[in-house]
DNA sequence: GGACGGTGAAACTTCAGGTTGCCTC
DNA sequence: GAAGTTTCACCGTCC
C-alpha cells in the first residue's frame, strides 16, 4: 500500500526529518545506509538534534555509560557510539564489538533505543522490527562496477522490518529517499513495483565446487566420474542451465587436482576414486581442498625456513578465506613493503612478483598479519583501531578466521608429520584468542582468565600455576577480585569459602584492601 | 604577538556481511 | 561514484 505522509522539513537532511517526525509519534525507526561509516555519521547526525529529557535520559545516560566501558579500553568508536547513545541513537555494523551489539539490539527492542543506523546486518538473521523503516541507500559500492543498485530482495528484506507484528501492531512503513522525480518513479518501477531478481545457483563456482567434489568422494558417496556426475545433474545448478557439460568439464579439471594434490587416489584400473587419509581430513576441515594445499606446501617450506609467529599468521592471512584484507593506504605503502623485506626470510608463502594481479593482496597480507602479529603482543583495541583502521568486530572475525586455518594447519601438520610445527602452531593459537604474549600462557589455562587479569597476575609475579597455588587468598583477591580468586584456586586445587577471604576497609579512602583470615583445606 | 578555536574548502580514503573445527598438553 | 574524514589555510578573539 502507497500512502502520502506529510512530514514537517525543518533541515535539509531528509532522513533528519523524517527521524524526527517518527520521535514525535513516540514511535521507532531505524535507517538502513550503504557503509560503516554512513552508519556512524547518520546515528550522530540525529544525536545532535535530539535532547531526552526525564527518564528516558536517565536511562539512555546509564545506557551509554555501559557501552562505553564494553571493552578493556574505550575506542574511539565507543566514545562515538555512547555519545550517540545518550541521545538515544545508535549505529550497527559489523564493527561493532559483539557485546555493544548486543546492548544496542536490547535497547532498541525494550524501546530505550528510539533510532539505530545499520547496515544490511541488522536486516538479515535479527528480529529487530520498528514502526518506521528508512532505506537512505539504493546503490552500494560494488567493484569492479563502482556504485550499483542494491537487489530488489535486499530492499524487501530491509522493508519487511517495518511493523512489529509481535507487540501486536499490524502497520509500519517503510520510506525510500529520492532527491528528484526521475529518481523516484526509477525506485518506485525497480523497487516498489519490481520482481525480485531469481535465485541463480552458486554451485560452479570452483572454490565450492571443489569441497564439495573431494567430500562426496571422502564420504564414499561417489566413488567415480560418473557418480559424481549423476550427483551434480540432480542439483539445482544442473536444473536451472538444462546442460550439464560445463560442469562436467570444471569437475573434470577439479578431479585433476585433487590427484595431483594426493587428496584422492585411483583404482588400479583407473575406474574407481577414493579420498587419501590426507584428502579425508581436508574434507572433515571444510576447507576448500586449495587452501588446504596451500597450507601443505607452506608448511613444508617450514622444515628450511626461519620459523616466527609471523610466519604463520602470514601464511593464513594470505588465504581466499581471510579476505578481504586490511586495506593498505598510499602512505603506508612503502612501510609495509619495507616491513615485507625485512621479514621475508620467515615468510612461509611464495612472494608474487610486482607486476603480478596478486602482488596488492600479498602486501595487504603483510599488513593483516603485522595487526594480528601486534594483538598477540597485547596491543588494545584503541591502538588497533588507530594503527590499522580496524575497529573491534571486524578484529574479532577475523581473529576467529584465523584460528580456524590454524588449527586446519595444525591437523594437516599431524597427518604430514611436521611435528616441529604443532607444538608451534598450538602456542600462537592460545596467544591469537586471548591477544597474549608467550609468557602469559601457563596463566591462560585457567577458566576465567583473559589476556587482562593474566597480565595482572603476572605483573604482582604470579607467573605461572605453580605461583598461583602458593600466592596467598588476599593477595590474589586484590588482584582479580574475591570470587575469581576463590574460582581460580578451586581450579588448581585449593577450596576456599567466602569467609576465608575478608575485606577489610582500607585507611586510605576509596581503597579497599583484603586480608587472608584462614587457609583452605 | 602568540595561543587558541571555529570555519570551510580541498585533498584524501574508503566503500556489506557470514559459515566452516574441536577436546588439547 | 559518492560519502565521510582529515588536513590545512584563514580569520577572529582573547590574554
Amino acid at each position: 500500500m502507497k500512502k502520502t505522509l506529510q512530514v514537517e522539513m525543518k533541515y535539509a537532511n531528509s532522513v533528519l526529518n523524517i527521524v524526527l517526525d517518527t520521535l514525535k509519534l513516540k514511535k521507532q525507526a531505524l535507517v538502513f545506509v550503504n557503509s560503516k561509516n554512513s552508519a556512524e555519521a547518520e546515528a550522530e547526525r540525529i544525536a545532535a538534534k535530539v535532547k531526552p529529557e526525564g527518564e528516558d535520559a536517565l536511562a539512555l545516560e546509564a545506557l551509554s555509560e555501559k557501552v562505553l566501558n564494553a571493552l578493556e579500553k574505550p575506542t574511539k568508536q565507543c566514545k562515538r557510539l555512547a555519545l550517540c547513545v545518550k541521545s538515544g541513537a545508535a549505529f550497527h555494523h559489523a564493527g561493532l564489538h559483539s557485546k555493544q551489539r548486543e546492548i544496542v539490539e536490547d535497547s532498541f527492542r525494550n524501546g530505550t533505543l528510539k533510532v539505530i543506523c545499520a547496515t544490511p546486518t541488522l536486516a538479515y538473521g535479527l528480529n529487530l522490527p520498528a514502526f518506521r523503516v528508512i532505506v537512505r541507500d539504493l546503490k552500494r559500492f560494488a567493484p569492479p562496477r563502482g556504485m550499483s543498485p542494491i537487489p530488489v530482495l535486499e530492499f524487501l528484506q530491509f522493508c519487511g522490518r517495518a511493523g512489529r507484528p509481535d507487540f501486536n501492531e499490524d502497520y509500519g512503513e517503510a520510506i525510500c529517499i529520492a532527491e528528484t522525480d526521475t529518481e523516484k518513479e526509477n525506485i518506485m518501477e525497480r523497487y516498489v513495483d519490481g520482481e525480485p531478481e531469481d535465485i541463480l545457483s552458486k554451485l560452479a563456482v570452483e572454490p565450492i565446487l571443489r569441497t564439495y567434489v573431494l567430500s562426496l568422494i571422502a564420504i564414499e558417496y561417489c566413488n567415480s566420474e560418473e557418480r559424481l556426475m549423476e550427483f551434480f545433474g540432480k542439483t539445482f545448478y544442473a536444473h536451472q542451465f538444462q546442460n550439464t557439460e560445463r560442469l562436467e568439464e570444471i569437475i573434470d579439471r577439479i578431479l585433476g587436482y585433487l590427484e595431483d594434490w594426493e587428496f584422492i587416489e585411483w583404482s588400479e584400473d583407473g575406474k574407481k576414486v577414493s579420498a587419501t587419509l590426507l584428502g579425508q581430513r581436508v574434507s572433515q576441515l571444510y576447507l576448500d581442498p586449495y587452501t588446504a594445499n596451500y597450507l601443505i606446501t607452506c608448511m613444508k617450506r617450514g622444515e628450511v625456513k626461519m620459523i616466527r609467529d609471523f610466519s604463520f599468521l602470514q601464511m593464513v592471512s594470505y588465504t581466499l578465506e581471510l579476505r578481504p584484507l586490511l586495506t593498505v593506504r598510499a602512505s603506508e605503502y612503502e612501510r609495509i613493503e619495507s616491513e615485507m623485506v625485512e621479514k621475508s626470510s620467515c615468510i612461509l608463502s611464495m612472494e608474487p612478483t610486482m607486476y603480478d594481479d596478486d602482488y596488492d593482496e600479498y602486501v595487504k597480507s603483510i599488513k593483516t598479519a603485522l595487526f594480528m602479529l601486534d594483538w598477540i603482543n597485547e596491543v588494545d583495541e584503541e591502538t588497533l583501531l588507530e594503527a590499522y583502521n580496524i575497529r573491534p568486530g571486524e578484529v574479532r572475525a577475523k581473529l576467529d578466521l584465523a584460528d580456524w586455518l590454524l588449527y586446519s594447519s595444525e591437523e594437516l601438520a599431524k597427518l604430514a608429520k611436521m611435528q616441529g610445527l604443532i607444538k608451534e602452531i598450538a602456542k600462537l593459537r592460545v596467544r591469537l584468542k586471548h591477544g597474549a604474549k608467550e609468557e602469559l600462557l601457563p596463566l591462560l589455562k585457567l577458566k576465567n582468565v583473559g589476556r587482562v587479569r593474566a597480565r595482572k597476575m603476572y605483573q604482582n609475579k604470579i607467573k605461572d600455576l605453580e605461583d598461583v597455588k602458593k600466592i596467598d587468598p588476599g593477595m590474589l583477591a586484590e588482584i582479580v577480585g574475591k570470587a575469581i580468586a576463590i574460582d581460580i584456586k578451586k581450579q588448581v586445587g585449593i577450596e576456599l569459602r567466602d569467609s576465608h577471604i575478608i575485606v577489610k576497609k582500607g585507611t586510605r579512602k576509596g581503597q579497599m584492601s583484603l586480608h587472608k583470615y584462614g587457609k583452605g583445606k
